[in-house]
DNA sequence: TTACTTTTGTGATAATATTCACAATATATA
DNA sequence: TATATATTGTGAATATTATCACAAAAGTAA
């Protein structure tokens, strides 16, 4: 089964428009329709569901419900995940108590500081000491933290979460993160977002300009 | 010259990565420390500056400063680049105040929304309602925009921007925006993210267990 | 029931991206 | 200055990803 990580950020992508289409009425869809949904060809969701060995009916397509429980069961969504952040400063509480991850099925059940005017313990999500941060992921069993402190704490931070346990990290802080084989890190710089998307743009508005 | 996002991305840490070295005291750089710091093959930079017609100096590597201005030069980056923002909630107002962008050479200039209670004339970042936006890009001649908007208002806001004239489109908001080929439409998608790295910490977790 | 139409599923093919490998050459050394 | 060595720059080779194209299957209509 090869996969790489664009064609799992599709079927996210096919799942999120799969609940659109579906509270929209349809109850069957065809990889036409999906295909425009995600801007995708229609043969590029048919062979990502091929893949995945997800299939459908020749001329009858797929039913919505049965495609959403599949890509959920691919990617890991039968039980809620549990994620904790690091950093609750401008960022990490935007992303805190963004409801949106959790109609995903993703909670995030605490966050960690440094400074003490950020600790609320009382909260339903907690705001704990980064030292708590070690037995509060062995005892809850996390595996998933997203990192939101400033670049110069970042690698200090990805190593207390790595020697934690957290197997998965999602980090903001625009700076490349060591870590080990153990330990899946992505990355989400905004800056290189933006540089990229200025690139882009300036080539558009040259190659429209002749 | 050949180029596709990945390249572009690479050329961003790339430079980020640059600076670093510069800090640290480095003058020249070989295409074996930058492959180390951005975690790719040295080849692979080799090859992206081959497509730029960036060289170095067989034996000598690269010299830091020039390398950091033609990567600009090729990012656009010798003029200041101006955005603004539509949606000022939790994530429009942390990114609004974000100092990375303008260190490097991104400047927020307004911030736009709906909500009269975010209005902010005065500030320097001024907040300003949704209708003053056409005028506002016209007038300072804005490119890009992004969006952090809810999902149910951001392709009415795309095509307010359009019409507008911006021509790059930085879009937070987790559904697919229908543009045109006269604009530059990128996302970011955090839900994604996260559902992508759960996967692959999920396959880390099961290929460990063997 | 049969002919016709639509859509899937997938091997073959094409396009893209990365790595290899090595000649060319700039610098260091003796 | 001559020799040794390290590093670039880049075609060729490989690997990866996406598209094509079409046989097979399933629904529809007559
Ligand atoms: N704010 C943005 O819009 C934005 C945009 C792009 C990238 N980022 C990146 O995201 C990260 C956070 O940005 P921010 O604007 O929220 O910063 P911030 O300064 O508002 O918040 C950082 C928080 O991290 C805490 N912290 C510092 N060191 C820590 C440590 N060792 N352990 C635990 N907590 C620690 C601080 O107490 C603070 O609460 C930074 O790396 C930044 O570069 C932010
Ligand atoms: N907060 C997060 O951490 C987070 C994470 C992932 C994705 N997002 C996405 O980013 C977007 C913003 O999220 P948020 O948490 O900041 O939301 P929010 O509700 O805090 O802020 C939304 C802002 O947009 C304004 N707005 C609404 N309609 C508008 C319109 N038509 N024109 C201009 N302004 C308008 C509102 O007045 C409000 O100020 C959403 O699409 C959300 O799904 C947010």
């Amino acid at each position: 089964m090869k996969t790489n990580k664009l064609c799992i950020m599709r079927l996210s992508k096919y799942k999120s428009a799969l609940y659109r289409l579906k509270s929209l009425g349809f109850v069957r869809i065809f990889s036409d329709n999906l295909a425009d949904a995600v801007e995708v060809t229609s043969s590029q969701v048919r062979k990502d569901f091929s893949i995945f060995d997800i299939s459908g009916n020749k001329r009858g397509g797929y039913k919505i419900d049965e495609l959403i429980e599949k890509i959920n069961t691919i990617l890991g969504k039968d039980e809620l995940q549990k994620v904790v952040i690091i950093g609750v400063g401008k960022l990490g509480s935007a992303l805190m108590h963004y409801p949106g991850f959790e109609k995903e099925g993703i909670k995030i059940v605490a966050a960690f500081d440094i400074d003490a005017l950020k600790f609320k313990h009382k909260e339903k999500t907690p705001v704990l000491p980064l030292e708590e941060l070690p037995e509060f992921v062995r005892k809850n069993n996390i595996k998933i933290g997203i990192i939101t402190v400033p670049a110069t704490s970042a690698q200090q931070v990805v190593e207390i979460m790595l020697s934690a346990g957290i197997k998965g990290v999602l980090n903001f802080a625009p700076i490349q993160l060591r870590g080990n084989d153990d330990c899946q890190i992505n990355n989400v710089n905004l800056e290189v977002e933006l540089e990229n998307l200025i690139y882009f743009v300036n080539v558009l508005i040259k190659t429209k300009g002749k």
